[in-house]
DNA sequence: GCGACAG
DNA sequence: ATCTTGTCGC
């Protein structure tokens, strides 16, 4: 099944793929050494299927950005809780596709085997573009965990009938914890320390961050030229 | 049947 | 996710 025909798929056909998909995820160390470190995120208007993909890459553990992709497409699978990747994978595989160097690793905006089966959309990334990836969530879909303590870099297991699928983790004092789970080729202990290293004074970690803003940006300066031009020059 | 439910 | 200003708290 390719990325470009997700949108016909039905949701019940999306699981099945998912299903066939969790035999190759593979969440083991990654031994080369990281060098170059991307983040990635879409936006979209409010009732609109034009969706904006934009992915951000850093030199790592310095995080200074050295590049960006950015795509506009149109997706018709809806949002549906547990198939995120069959929503937004599509847009972000065409801003992968412009990138001007390949990173060592990926940050995205969701979960990784923190998932059901163990798909979220940061595993389905990975596995797609054969990438080590990282799935970074400002918010818990799966798994039961405690609340980690109010302390800068705290952390706590998030477990699925006893095995730990992710790990919340409180990248800032007083806000709500991030949920990190390794997406593919890296490990839950190698994913909480390259995200605990992208962490820059923010709740969210800087790859996923900046890919935001990017996103936010090219939607808004994109709305500006296909709807509000009417009565300019009145 | 009820509650949960990434972005 | 997005719609949106001020406002309470550190």
């Amino acid at each position: 099944m390719h990325p470009a025909h997700y949108e016909n798929l039905t949701p019940a056909q999306a699981i099945a793929h998912q299903h066939e998909l969790r035999r190759k995820v593979d969440i083991k160390p990654l031994e080369k050494p990281i060098r170059v470190i991307g983040g990635a995120d879409i936006s979209f208007n409010k009732d609109s299927d034009i969706v904006y993909a934009g992915i951000v890459l850093f030199n790592y553990p310095e995080l200074k950005v050295i590049g960006t992709a950015t795509a506009i497409s149109k997706t018709k699978f809806p949002y549906i809780s547990g198939l995120l990747a069959f929503r937004e994978v599509p847009a972000l595989l065409d801003a992968w596709l412009k990138l001007p160097i390949m990173p060592d690793l990926m940050v995205l905006d969701g979960q990784g085997i923190a998932h059901e089966r163990r798909l979220g959309i940061a595993t389905h990334f990975g596995l797609v573009t054969d990438t080590p990836s990282i799935g970074s969530a400002k918010s818990r879909l799966y798994g039961r965990y405690d609340e980690p303590a109010n302390i800068p870099l705290a952390t706590s297991r998030m477990y699925d009938n006893g095995e730990v699928i992710g790990t919340a983790i409180r990248s800032k004092r007083n806000c709500n914890p991030i949920y990190v789970s390794p997406g593919h080729h890296i490990s839950m202990e190698q994913s909480v320390e390259v995200i605990k290293n992208s962490l820059r004074g923010y709740r969210i970690p800087e790859p996923t961050r900046q890919a935001h803003l990017l996103v936010n940006k090219i939607r808004i300066e994109d709305s500006g030229n296909n709807n509000l031009q009417i009565n300019l020059f009145d």
